[in-house]
DNA sequence: TTATAAATTGGTCGGTCGGCCAGTTAGTTG
DNA sequence: CAACTAACTGGCCGACCGACCAATTTATAA
């Protein structure tokens, strides 16, 4: 156990505001949290919350560089790796909806940042990445020449950020479906992106690529 | 003109309360819009709000009421409209596209509404009518039986709702993007759309109807 | 041990918030 | 015309906001 039950510790405090911080903005948004709140939450006082971070504003700015940091690092590491085979690209893909669903936090900050109008640095970086393996693959003669690359990338990080963003409203249309759609959220969220991956690669493959990879799908499906 | 200018107008002034709060909402959210800036944009004091209206939420209801209203009233048109074959049910869908295109408040007044947790009665209503036009073309051998329709629709109701919200986000790497991506938003929306069409199409036709739908397209294209 | 910087506290400030209320004015009805 | 209702106004209220500050406590280094 050692000492660490220390009586001061700056790194630690920041870490415990940034955490309460953290989910409060994301589950009620910037302007519905008061600093008051954060501080109780977080189990010290207002004042400690400016001297570590200077503003509301600037704590915000905190949470969502370390929300995006980690993020970003997964990301750049899954589409960097991802070589242009379709299997690999299809499972980047898959990694990172799964990253998505296993920080739901992390999609509302995204969510309250985009509307609110913050210019993204992350997608700045992430994109022109994705572009990269989509024009690799169109270079292969796997994926159709005649699909802009931007655009398909733009479909597939909308229809996946938006579900997740977005869940309770198809939930009411989903519940309502009658039997072929999984009841548990686990599940939907699989076979939302099952059902996203067959339409998005069938749509992108030249017709030659996609007998080679239906019949592959076939064997195991 | 008549005598058109009265003195008072209940009617007339809660819609200019109601285009006050539309406009100022839609732009910064409800949390971040005080009663105070309504009235003096709309003209009229802010005693004059709470009399009308009750309360500020009361106001923010009214008017996502009646912004949903007309979007309602058009989709479940276009939808009910729309006959199984894949020209019409193309139309309708680039029909609801371009609707969101002519109506930025009203896509950013649902990107509020969304992150903060209402629950969609719009979506409820419009989804059902979306996912017996994909059943229909399922039915009869166009669409791939393969695919939830749910899911489907999920996909394109995310895909095209979120490039509209988040369009700021995608506008750093499209503009970055060599050649091949259009210069102005409206260009950018219908180059968006074509893409997004071709994938989904292609992804949920089966074989032989894309065989023949990708004729006829190829003629004209 | 002492000096110094940093962490932490409680209290307070000016300002803005949404809501309310008493009073006034305009339109309607009889 | 009088009586009544509804539209509309100005001012005020307590509550809460974010920020700031002076004072206190702890850790560290000299």
């Amino acid at each position: 156990m050692a000492d660490k039950k220390q009586k001061r510790d700056a790194a630690a405090t920041s870490e415990q505001i940034l955490d309460a911080a953290e989910i409060l903005f994301a589950d009620h948004g910037f302007a519905h949290v008061s600093v008051r709140e954060i501080a109780d939450s977080a189990g010290v006082t207002k004042s400690l919350i400016h001297h570590h971070f200077g503003s509301k504003a600037d704590l915000w700015n905190a949470v969502k560089e370390r929300a995006f940091g980690g993020y970003l690092d997964a990301q750049i590491e899954a589409l960097t790796n991802a070589a242009a085979t379709d299997g690999l690209l299809r499972g980047s893909i898959e990694m990172y909806f799964r990253y998505l669903e296993q920080h739901p936090r992390l999609v509302r900050i995204m969510g309250w940042a985009t509307i609110e109008g913050d210019e993204n640095p992350v997608g700045a970086r992430l994109m022109p990445l994705g572009v990269m393996r989509i024009k690799e693959a169109q270079a292969a003669g796997r994926f159709r020449a005649d699909i802009s690359p931007e655009m398909a990338l733009a479909t597939f990080i909308s229809a996946t950020t938006y579900w997740f963003q977005a869940k309770h409203l198809f939930k009411t249309t989903l519940d309502a479906s009658c039997g072929d759609v999984p009841a548990d959220d686990a599940s939907r969220n699989s076979a939302f992106i099952d059902n996203f991956l067959t339409i998005f690669f069938n749509g992108l493959l030249t017709d030659s690529a996609r007998l080679a990879d239906g019949s592959e799908d076939k064997t195991h499906a």
